[in-house]
DNA sequence: ACGTAATGCTACCGTGTGTAACACTACAGT
DNA sequence: ACTGTAGTGTTACACACGGTAGCATTACGT
């Protein structure tokens, strides 16, 4: 009821990357990412840093200040993300069709129509667990 | 077994376009394009010619010729195009869990779990008697 | 008060995409 | 045979975005 549907602002690689940190970390400082990211590559401070306000100006992120430190954290959830990613994919390539999706899925081998229904299964089953309760959320 | 599993050549929104009407039809020479694309566009005939080219380059479009006259013609149907695109989301986003993307759908109501569920099954119909004939393509 | 840690601003470059002018080639009709 | 035209190839430019980073600015701790 609350979807934005929104296109999903475009991500980078590297922008990529920082959000994977703050998923992975739920929060983390502008050098706590550097000091992630340097386990694999050279990035210098203000690149990071740069990336960190182009990903809060996309909406992707937010921060709470603690002293005089920005302490990031991701605003929406990955899967979210992903969800919207395939939305656009969807409407791009299979005008809109779950089904071609999951047919082209199959078809290129991402998932066995075997692990696809037991998927379909297990989702089906918390979903119905989560209803249940009055508190939705 | 044949998979290419390439991350896929990315294509703008014109070039996507130009895509759909090739899957639309299924073959079309640039002109032909060119009139379906001014049906909602203005379009130079240039344009369309470089797109088709730059299309090709990429490996996702390719053609016969008809006298003087280019036929083109998709080299990858549309669901694989979007099943590679997913591919890479999953890998960007749920770090390669088809789980995690199939919740975050359910999640973000792009799907209801009980649509999943049905079309897990009809996916999974459909594979097993297309298994049967021995022919698999 | 000063140094250091943290942030904000601004900019440059490479690449990809949309756009298109212009050159080239070959078939068709007179 | 000659030329017009339809069709293709070449080349280029502008713009936006992502990666990179220097430098200015600000504020806390000692």
């Amino acid at each position: 009821m609350f979807g934005k549907k929104k296109p999903l602002p475009s991500v980078g690689p590297l922008e990529n990357a920082v959000m994977h940190i703050l998923w992975e970390r739920g929060t983390a400082s502008a050098d706590d990412v550097r000091l992630v990211l340097e386990q694999s590559r050279k990035v210098k401070e203000s690149t990071v840093r740069t990336l960190l306000r182009r990903l809060e100006t996309k909406g992707l992120i937010t921060h709470d200040v603690d002293g005089r430190t920005f302490i990031y954290r991701p605003r929406v959830a990955a899967r979210n993300m992903a969800a919207q990613a395939v939305r656009g994919i969807m409407e791009r390539f299979c005008a809109g069709s779950v089904e071609a999706l999951l047919a082209g899925m199959v078809d290129s081998e991402l998932i066995t129509p075997a692990k696809l229904r037991e998927l379909a299964e297990k989702i089906s089953r918390a979903e119905r667990e989560a209803e249940q309760p009055k508190a939705k959320r």
